[in-house]
DNA sequence: GCAACGAAGTTTACAGTGTAAATAACCGCG
DNA sequence: CGCGGTTATTTACACTGTAAACTTCGTTGC
């Protein structure tokens, strides 16, 4: 019954062409990103979800194990296609370590933007493991991390510390950024008259140079640029010239 | 009535001296924030808390309008203190911007190590301005925060960079201090078996580097170091023994 | 054909949530 | 005494996650 007649579900159109579709865990994980990408976590309830997808909240739980389930698997999925497209096996070493680097936090920042409200899911759910850090919590990913700078001559535990400090590097970042694109994205709420400021004179002097949220990405790029230089630091390469060539 | 004969109240030892007490904004958020301590935010209902104070979840409202202002409550109370412990005005320029640098981080990680489970809230909820960077986000510090480098010769532009900087290398390290603290005090729930890791050979065999959560210390002191240092060359300073006396 | 089976989805139910609105208990003051 | 104001309680409602029983349906074995 339920679907047959003009019952108006919420406003998804399932796909009313192959056979019968019937549920998926990745159909309901993709629409719960997407929900929550237009309304916040706290729009995600499994009775809305479920209405979304035509269906009663109950049968989500065939798939999904309960909401913290789905929270955990919506994480993942958004976190997991990173191994193919910021460094795929091919061109793995292009650009040596320092170009890895580069394109995986641009991969993660994009990231980031394009997914500010689950982001903050992304770096404050406990991972799998306790040494899994945030935002890098993808095995895939950090196996192929770890991979990419043993080749290039660090050593373990060199390795084990850039992973730490590349998490953190990122997670400090990219919350910011993404908390930032998440209230542009809200359609502005009310600003609360932003007390006077009478007694912070120096804030107030330097308003404009705090405020100035277009220069979040040149931002990055310098500290990340930083971050790189202070490595090949500590693990004693030579300098840059971007090209740390190991074949 | 209500605390009158024995109802038995949770736990909640009002103060059953001075006067009557009634209630108060600051004991509300004092209670809510030992509770959250204790048992996470999850474990923070409006009706539990009126419990653990011994009134009803009703009597709460005429203070705190409502959860979220609680909660924004709970963070600003957690992060208020810091301008007169980090660095009070008296010794502001004790050991120069980078003294006062120094203090203020290890101060936010304490923060962060005594509140294992606010701090997320600290580090996520939005700040009242766009401009105000988590988990630096009290006016007065913020104000203390940028008279010291402007006194210690920072330009307008230079200190306004440190400051987002400085937020997102404590945000980044501190968030995941408290993870790992967070879980330590969580009586160890279910680790879920800890996939094989078969199909990882990097991560199985740096898995004991990767671990090591005591180091986590050593790691932000140095991380704090590397980027006190790498202010210091944007800025043209010398080099550091630690006193950028400026008067 | 038909009964049995398993899977997919629905119904019903329950305990818990935040909070708006009306109500009651208390205080000092006239 | 009554009156008014502050504080706390009561009641109520819409919503949440989810356990358990139930219906519906396509498939398979005989």
């Amino acid at each position: 019954m339920a679907r047959a007649s003009g019952e108006r579900v919420e406003e998804g159109h399932v796909d009313a062409g192959s056979e019968r579709a019937s549920l998926t865990r990745e159909q309901i994980v993709e629409t719960a990103i997407s929900l929550v990408d237009r309304e916040g976590v706290g729009a995600l309830s499994m009775r809305r979800l479920g209405g979304l997808m035509g269906v009663e909240a109950m049968a989500l739980y065939r798939y999904v194990d309960g909401r913290e389930d789905l929270l955990d698997a919506m994480v993942d999925a958004v976190t997991a296609p990173v191994e193919s497209v910021a460094a795929g096996p091919a061109d793995a070493r292009w650009g040596g370590w320092r170009g890895y680097l580069w394109r995986l936090a641009h991969y993660m920042r994009d990231l980031a933007t394009k997914h500010p409200n689950i982001f903050p899911l992304v770096a404050t759910r406990h991972p799998a493991a306790p040494w899994l850090r945030p935002p890098l919590r993808n095995l895939d990913m950090v196996e192929e991390f770890l991979d990419t700078l043993l080749n290039s001559g660090f050593s373990q535990q060199q390795a084990a510390m850039v992973y730490r400090t590349f998490a953190s590097f990122l997670l400090g970042h990219l919350l910011l950024t993404a908390a930032q694109e998440a209230d542009q994205g809200q359609l502005h709420q009310e600003r609360p008259a932003l007390e006077d400021l009478g007694d912070f004179p120096r804030i107030q002097a330097m308003e404009e140079w705090l405020s100035d949220p277009g220069a979040d990405l040149e931002e990055f790029t310098d500290s990340l640029e930083d971050l790189l230089e202070a490595i090949a630091a500590h693990v004693g390469e030579p300098r840059a010239d971007a090209n740390g060539s190991t074949d």
